[in-house]
DNA sequence: TATCACCACGCAAAGGTTTGCGTAACAGGA
DNA sequence: TCCTGTTACGCAAACCTTTGCGTGGTGATA
């Protein structure tokens, strides 16, 4: 356990009676130096098993190496997904990754934030928190020349380089796959509406409503707290005690999801027999659950790789003034056991395809 | 977006016409600095939001500031709370954390831990992965005076500071409880036993047996290649194909559990009338299966938290030779509706107590 | 007036590495 | 002998901050 301090370039050239520039020169294989010096050089060098000083080089090249991400939670299996899909990208281009995770805190992100620019990351790819509503400390960032991409939660009227997954569309798709199969009541547990991503959610079962001129009812939609399985719980007692018809669900999340069918089979109603339902997110266990759930799957690790790719093209490019990309990633409805078909549908319902995934199970 | 280079103290000294070391001390309220000069430097550091270049310091002190953390992978629930255990510990002590995944691939450990000396991490969290059999590549960072603590996943034969979970103890009691609520003929999914933690849970349901005087039945347990619900399925299919009569299965994990679930219901068998089931892990969803996963829940936040106060110990006692630690963390049996107490058993099974978690829902 | 204390600040080194520029030594050609 | 070219290396700056030590100046005391 000594504390054997690091050999370093200047040790290897004291012993061997030359300058450190050489050493370094000989370790970077430059032409200037002689074949002998260089044999010398690496020999030491293996012997005392030399490593460049990282913290040195940044301090020098003004490049820490490190990309920042900063998340509301890590978590969740969404996130995770995602820091797993940049992960993969940075560190194939030799870039190491700093984790944050604010809690849906504010005065966290900013501390956070604060923090990453201390550190000189080199760039920071951010999903805000749902009380993010100003955004001076973004513009902090990029004053100090630190580029930004945000991905998965929108910041309306923030300028940057943007990857979202378009959560209207998969929640049109879902709605509407409900109403094709038959459903005329659908209900909708909705997420903290401050999320854009939940308010897009919210959106699309309006909109699938509007445009198959089925009757938008409010006492159909309830809004939940929070998004965990306990707040579907809730979300769902609240829903029943309202005494209303219901023939589907459409719930924010997967895992709202499961806390709505825990309350559903407790009150005594049948999945999908006698309410179907569809989640969003395809989470590892929605496969497996029983039912197994009707869900919306999203390009989860492709929304980190592709965030992280956009943030290294901004290294590559940097300095030349371009314009912000804005990607918006298409989700799929994944249809499973906890939605069926209700007989008296007349309309017939195309199903969307998407390749390795079972389509229909049907009991 | 312009580049424009942060503002460092010696910007702020030439502005003001004196030395860096005077704005350095004014900043730091150092007493041999006038209350004018440190007027002046306070005033034009704000102005220009001067940030101190970490980098610069980390150099200087030989202290990057920055824990590094190995796991297997990161998307599992598990290592994803733990992460977030040793986050919570180790940020509230100003250091940041450096999160890396070897996907259970040793080159990648090595690698990644190479990687981690080469940035000068302050110490390293690691949980090896399940083909880590040597350990020359910790010798090396030990070397090099970084200290290491291992989690979760044993290294039998390396010494360091270690801290785990008693996988016997909770597989040992999950197993009695099957046995004391009157289960005979019991099953074990078991994960793959190169991993020290699955190897526990198969002792502690072997030992389990021996200290009840059930014969151990070799045909009852099946080694699963990885422990994913795909792989449950998998193994509960071929468990099923023995045809042996079974009235309960001890799987090593939830997602086991699940994938199992999915093959017994699909042959026609019910949870848990005809088959208890318990898993392990206390998953997020576990609560809320159907039925509910009677499981063992781990201090998984707790086992992060732990382990990153020793590595702060050891920053704190730095050079102080001190014997390694060794910590295990006992798991707690969560007893709810996938398992059936049977009527025909003689033995009372006394309940075991966890505040705050429901004990028995009977359905 | 000489001595002393004290105030307020500057110098320079240290941390490790890279790199533009300069140069000593030597060989070869005229 | 002088000039030129090449080889093989060293010097010092740069990146930014901290800190031990030194010092010029001022006011007070003996």
């Amino acid at each position: 356990m000594q504390q054997t301090r690091q050999t370093t370039i200047v040790d290897i050239a004291n012993q061997l009676g030359v300058s450190p520039s050489t050493v370094s020169r000989a370790l970077h294989d430059h032409p200037s130096i002689s074949a002998k010096t260089k044999r010398n050089v690496v020999r030491l060098a293996e012997k005392y098993s030399y490593q460049p000083n990282l913290l040195a080089l940044s301090l020098l090249n003004k490049r820490s190496g490190v990309i920042g991400i900063l998340v509301p939670e890590i978590t969740s299996y969404f996130f995770a997904t995602v820091i797993s899909g940049v992960q993969d990208m940075v560190s194939s281009a030799g870039y190491k990754l700093l984790i944050c995770q604010s809690g849906e805190s504010f005065e966290e992100e900013e501390k956070l934030l604060q923090d990453m620019a201390l550190s000189r990351v080199d760039g920071v790819l951010i999903s805000p928190t749902f009380r993010t509503n100003s955004f001076q400390h973004f513009e902090r960032l990029k004053k100090t020349g630190i580029p930004l991409v945000i991905f998965d939660r929108d910041c309306p009227g923030f300028e940057a380089d943007k990857v979202l997954v378009d959560s209207y569309d998969g929640a049109y798709q879902a709605v509407e796959y409900l109403i094709k199969t038959g459903c005329k009541r659908i209900a909708h547990i909705a997420g903290p509406i401050a999320i854009p991503t939940f308010k897009q959610r919210l959106d699309g079962y309006l909109n699938a409503h509007y445009d198959n001129n089925i009757p938008i009812r409010s006492e159909l939609i309830v809004y939940s707290n929070g998004f965990s399985s306990d707040d579907g719980v809730e979300a769902a007692t609240q829903l029943l005690d309202r005494h209303e018809k219901i023939d589907a669900i459409f719930a924010v999340n997967d895992a709202v999801s499961i806390g709505t069918t825990h309350v559903l089979r407790e009150n005594g109603y049948r999945v999908p027999d006698d309410i179907s339902l569809v989640g969003f997110d395809d989470e590892s266990y929605a496969q497996y659950y029983f039912p197994s759930l009707s869900t919306v799957w999203q390009p989860v690790y492709e929304l980190g790789m592709l965030s992280a790719k956009i943030l290294l093209d901004r290294f590559a490019n940097r300095g030349q003034l371009q314009s912000y990309r804005y990607e918006v990633l298409k989700p799929e409805l994944v249809i499973r056991e906890s939605s069926r078909i209700i007989a008296e549908s007349t309309s017939s319902y195309a199903l969307p395809n998407r390749p390795g995934t079972p389509l229909v199970h049907q009991a």
